[in-house]
DNA sequence: AAAAGTTTTTTGGCATGCCATAAGATATTT
DNA sequence: AAATATCTTATGGCATGCCAAAAAACTTTT
């Protein structure tokens, strides 16, 4: 009567969550995904994502290279815009239009991306006024499946001096984005690191107005988009004396 | 590492389906609702039903006797009507707030209302003031489960001269909801049927103000609650003369 | 009521999607 | 080249569906 499972099987949940998996973790560090990397990012093992990878392959969303790893054709580059697209344009939809909690969109969203329709998709975007940027700060592939990415790095990886804005978080982790909110920092704040402690230890960072001790895995999730001032004199990078914006 | 397809495989989609389907072919005819009939409604062969029956009542969901139907347990009820509210939610909330077209919502709702979170249910519940009632005229079951199950019968079982409220179409044909709104006909309408032709014709119907031609499927698929008054002479009715409200 | 036919249900074999484990293959580092 | 890290290749399992054949139950005929 019907067609079994999908009408369009190329496109199951899992298939959707490996180029978007493939495309997030091409953009961070450059050139091909590796399975590991890619097993690790899922929660799955090598073995299944190996399995995975001939699938995708032969349905033309990636190229693999046999022990090189994997990286997205431009099919599977659309793919994963698309979901990503989905993905934020929920989240800010559940934020903005139902109020829901911040730190909870994410776990939401990450099932409803592949869901919607296109339809359902056109009248969120116009409900929202075809916005560009996510509540995590991320830009939102536009229905074109244009997308401007932003170099960024985490802020763990400045240095004492190097400043910038703050424009995201992985969002998948609620814990800090509650932890964030509550003390008062949000994507879109502009932030400058006075500090550096040695031995892997945590940053001393200027915020609009008040200074933050920030380290470990919080430092590595934050994404700053860096303005490439040096605002920080020798001496007060030496001493630690904070300068205020 | 995880465990792997659904957190909670208590509730795969097929299995909430299942319950759902039991559940409304249990309110229409009365009594265990057989194995055919459940196949033909999910459009899958009495094979692949029979098997998952068998696991349904494992789960405790149901009670099957063999060659004697099956019947939903408590439980295997409550999972049922969750789905319902989600569904039926889920159309309102599309239509009101998304202006999604009438027609369209059904569709959507089949997929959105399997992966709802508890929290997104309350929160358009809550959006929409609670509603009791879905855009096709059906009850919505309260977030405690209470569902007020209106007694309703098809248009088509109405004799002339019976009258009473168009509660609600079968939601799941796009084509004859189109077809109604551009006759003007809407769930809530009061209507009356003046004359049935003989030999499965169609019914002349007067609805508030335009009187209508209704046979075929449609007068099966649409649904009244009966007011039980009878508002037509014997001459009227011989003669099929109208009488407006 | 027994026999025969029809319908409904179950059984058994098979397919697909996706993941796991374990063992072997290849790269990289030392 | 040996050790280590990484990747692939079986192989197996689970969920869900299909089809075809066997079995059970109802119906009709004799």
């Amino acid at each position: 009567m019907q067609t079994p499972q999908s009408p369009d099987m190329r496109r199951s949940q899992a298939i959707e969550d490996y180029c978007k998996a493939i495309f997030t973790l091409q953009s961070r560090g450059d050139g091909a995904v590796s399975t590991n990397a890619l097993a690790e990012r899922l929660s799955i093992t090598p073995g299944s994502v190996s399995a995975m990878l001939r699938k995708l392959a032969e349905l033309g969303l990636t190229e693999h290279v046999p022990y090189r790893g994997v990286t997205l054709t431009e099919q599977g580059r659309a793919v994963a815009l698309e979901v990503i697209r989905h993905h934020r344009l929920i989240e800010l939809f559940l934020a903005e239009t139902l109020e829901m909690p911040w730190d909870q969109v994410h776990q939401e969203a990450e099932v409803l991306e592949h869901v919607i329709s296109e339809d359902l998709e056109r009248l969120i975007a116009a409900k929202l006024g075809d916005p560009r940027i996510d509540p995590h700060g991320d830009p939102i592939p536009s229905a074109e499946l244009e997308f401007s990415e932003v170099s960024t790095q985490s802020l763990d990886s400045l240095e004492a001096g190097q400043g910038g804005v703050f424009v995201r978080v992985s969002d998948s982790d609620p814990e800090m984005l509650r932890y964030l909110s509550a003390r008062g920092i949000a994507p879109g704040d502009r932030l400058q690191v006075l500090e550096r402690q040695p031995f892997e230890g945590p940053l001393l960072v200027s915020f609009e107005g008040t200074d933050q001790t920030i380290g470990g895995q919080l430092a590595r999730a934050m994404r700053v988009e860096l303005t490439g001032e040096t605002r920080l004199t020798d001496e007060t990078r030496l001493t630690g004396e904070v300068r205020r914006a």
